[in-house]
Order: structure tokens, then sequence, then C-alpha cells
DNA sequence: CACAATTCAATCATTTTCTTTCAAATTCAT
DNA sequence: ATGAATTTGAAAGAAAATGATTGAATTGTG
């Protein structure tokens, strides 16, 4: 790959995820970490990104922003670990959906099986899809501006047309009684038609998301596998008598 | 092959690839390294392109900045020329279909009218069309790595779903035999489904266009106006008999 | 504080790409 | 045709990019 393509497709990057790890960029551009690192070198000079340890990130952020920005980071470190774990269970040959979102997004860099085929509504995943030439479907339907994702009936009677081995979704709230929810009912109602279209759904979740409760219903807690780094025993158990729950400790 | 030939077919592939190997270029043009690389510095020289270790890659102009070369730049300004009065053809409320490609992606920065929504099934024209606040639909389906455009089942689905009040296309060819063409069937596919969804067909095309034949048939002649720069008497004259053509002067 | 684990910068050998040069082939005007 | 100008392809050495390796610096953990 050229130097030049790989600097657009890391800038791209960091536009839609605000950090990018080395690994990463290993994995998504298949070139070694010394590439990597000059290429980085490089951008910092050309004053297009910041160099921090592990990665890049945009220099555009305030002061206030800052302290934000490290807790970010060891958030963004956590959903990595989940985000990896979730990537080993796709395998040869399969055929998966993958939600819009950033919790999602990270699983791409690790997915290393082959001759995948990917459906997906989120338009920030493309790059890094394709990037790895893996056969990539999206739904149609209405542009979030926010998010880039596609919703609506649009995506919905896309998304019924398929079927997959596996699906992966983000949620913003995991809660015993009222199962997953995500803010915006049109997304809700993508996630909650993606559901249903396979018999292995998988609902990625760093351990923030427990015990929240926002404004739209996915599904309930039953309808999928929970993964995440929780690791309170008392959490874990309370949900894990209503559902499936793969805890990444590593 | 000539030299202006090689030239025209480096921009053509750099306008749908934003970057282009060397090697590329050599099989596709079939000339040695050593011709290819003095093209590249003609046209770097002349401000086409910029050249990057290994290739090629395209430098971003503004619009201003292309019309000021002159003669050199004419089938780029022609295209322009029609895109623009195109543009003016979309009126407030409008809903539009805008195809994949370059020729309809030089619209964009001319549609001025308000409260419209747009779906496309071209990935390259959302930036700007989400940058000018449009509503915009994207059709789901297959990525054409190449383009970046969505074809198969899943975009002919998706199309079927909407009607049009002016439906905008790119071809290849245009013949008063054959009709309208495309090369890859897949996008005729595409481009035909489009076609029935609206009273207001365009076709967009350039002088170039016209009595060239590819492989995928789209449309007989008078399913679309086509909007174009010819202005030679005899060919006007044989295609007004079949269908209307509005043919930008200015 | 000390330890292990990452991450980093620097260096080197290898490969790829670039520039320059030159001779053969082609085009053009006599 | 003949010779001049242009275009082309090949070759050689220079420059750039790459991946691996090393030891130093940084981070997280007990």
């Amino acid at each position: 790959m050229l130097t030049e393509e790989r600097h657009r497709i890391i800038l791209e990057l960091l536009e839609t995820k605000k950090i990018v790890r080395i690994q990463e960029l290993v994995e998504v551009l298949s070139s070694s970490e010394s590439t990597i690192r000059r290429d980085l070198s490089q951008l910092e000079r050309k004053k297009k990104l910041k160099r921090v340890h592990g990665g890049a990130s945009l220099l555009n952020q305030k002061k206030e922003e800052l302290s934000i920005d490290e807790k970010l980071t060891k958030n963004l470190e956590e959903k990595d670990r989940i985000a990896k774990y979730a990537a080993t269970l796709i395998k040869d040959g399969d055929c998966i959906y993958l939600d819009a979102g950033t919790t999602i997004n990270q699983m791409i860099p690790y997915i290393s099986a082959h001759d995948l085929t990917v459906v997906t509504n989120g338009l920030t995943h493309l790059e890094q899809l394709l990037a790895k030439n893996i056969n990539t479907y999206l739904v149609g339907g209405c542009i979030k501006q926010k998010t880039r994702a596609l919703i609506g009936h649009g995506a919905i009677d896309s998304l019924n047309k398929y079927r997959f081995d596996k699906i992966f979704l983000g949620v913003n709230g995991i809660h015993v009684d009222y199962g997953y929810t995500t803010p915006d009912p049109e997304e809700a109602a993508v996630k909650a038609t993606a559901i249903n279209l396979g018999q292995n759904v998988f609902v990625l979740a760093d351990h923030t998301k427990f015990h929240e409760v926002t404004f739209s219903k996915v599904a309930d807690l039953e309808e999928a596998t929970i993964i995440t780094n929780e690791t309170d025993p008392e959490t874990i158990e309370e949900f894990r008598k209503k559902t499936n729950i793969e805890v990444v400790t590593e």
C-alpha cells in the first residue's frame, strides 16, 4: 500500500474515532509497526495529528476536553479488549451483522477470519472493512448526521432480507428489568430488527453500561449474549440468571 | 498509444480512484514504466495531479482554480457546465435520485434548492451532501470497491420503494440504436431501475459519450432527457428525433 | 520503589521506486 | 527518401520505503 494511501486512511480513521492505536493501524493497513510509526511521525510533523503513547489523536481539543480525553483513553482500552474478544468469535465463511457505533467499530481491526460477508448500517465502518478487503454490504436508509448510522424504514426493510451467522450490537443501557436500551428510537428499531435475524446475537458493553436505562428499548436481556469486562460478582450473577454473559478478563 | 490518450486515461482513473500506482498504469496502458513516469511528471507540471512515491494522487483543487486552467481542462470544464445546468433543474422541495459517478458528483456543489430529499447509490457523494445539510438517503446493497457505488439486488430493492420528482443518471455510451449503455451489468441494472421511478429522467453526458456503446444496456433513448454540450448539428438532429435533448451552450 | 509489559526511537539490510542517461524507434518537415 | 525532433524503452546508480531488531523510555502493577 502506498504511503499517501495509508496517510489518508489514518486521518479518516482519526476523524471518526478521535483516537487510534498503533496496533489497530497495523491490522487495518497490514503494514509493520515501524511503518506506522513513521507515518505517524510524518503526519505529526505536518500538524495533522498528535502522537500519544500507544497511538495518535486529533489535535483539536481544548483544555477541558483533555481530562475527558484521558478517561476516554482508559475507557477505550476496556472497549478495545471486549472488541478484540468479540472479533475472535467470527469464523471463516461467516455472514455477520455489525451494528453502527464506536464499540463495534473497534472490532474491525481484530477481525482475522477469511471469506467473510459483512452487513452493516454504520458508514464509519466502511473504510476499514474495505481496506481489509472484506465483502461488505450496506443497508439502505436515512443517514443520521451525528453518528453516520443508517436508520429508518429503509434500513429495516433492507435488513429483513438477510440472515446472519452472528450479530454484533452496541447498546447504551443494560438493565435486569428493562433489558437493552438506546437513546434514539430509530436506532433502537434497527437493532431490534437485527436481533431477530440469527441465533447468535452478541451485545458488547463495557461496565459503564450496566444498570443504565435510556429512552428506547431494543430487546429483552435473554435475546442476546452479553460480552463485557464488568467483573463485579454480584452484577454478573444477577445477569447470568437472565441470559448468557461472557466476561473478558485478560 | 498516443500521449494525449494516456494522459486522459490517467486523469480519468485518478478521478474515480483518488490514487493510482505506477504499476497499475503500466498494465492498463501497456506502456513502459519510463513512459508512465514521464506522463506523470508532465501532468504534475500542468497541475493536474500530485506525484507521490509509487504513483500519483488527486490534488484537491477548487472549482475556481479549475476554470483558470484553460484549454487543457476542457473536458472537465464541459462536464462542469453540464453539471451546473443540471443542478438548476432542481427546485425547492424536490425528491431526487443522484446516480453514482463523477459526472453526477459535479452537480452537488451547484445544488442551491432548499428542503431537498436526495437518494443516492454513490458513497462518494455523501460527504458533500451532508456538508450541505441535505436530507440524504442511501440505497442498500453491495459496495463496488472501485467506484464506491452500491449495486446488486439490495440496491434495486431499496430503490423500488421510492418515487422521485427528478432522476439524474450518468452513462458511458449513448447511441441511436443501442440507447444508453454502461460497462458494468450490475450498475446498469441499478440505473435501469432508477429510470422507472419518476417522470423526469435526465442523463448527463459530455460529447465524448455520443455514438459510444459499452457492454450493458441501461435503457432506450426515449426514456430520458439528455443533457449535453455536444454541438454538432447533425448529431443533435439525429438524437432529437428519438428523445428530448438539452444542449448547454454557455 | 521495583518489576514486568508495552511502547518507543534508532539502526540496518532488503526491496521498491526514482532520476538520469542513452540508444533505438517513431514522427515530422523538408 | 533524408535528417531533425520527438517519443519510447532499457539500464544503472541514487533515493526512498519497508520490516526486523536492538536497547532505551514509558506505563501499569504489586
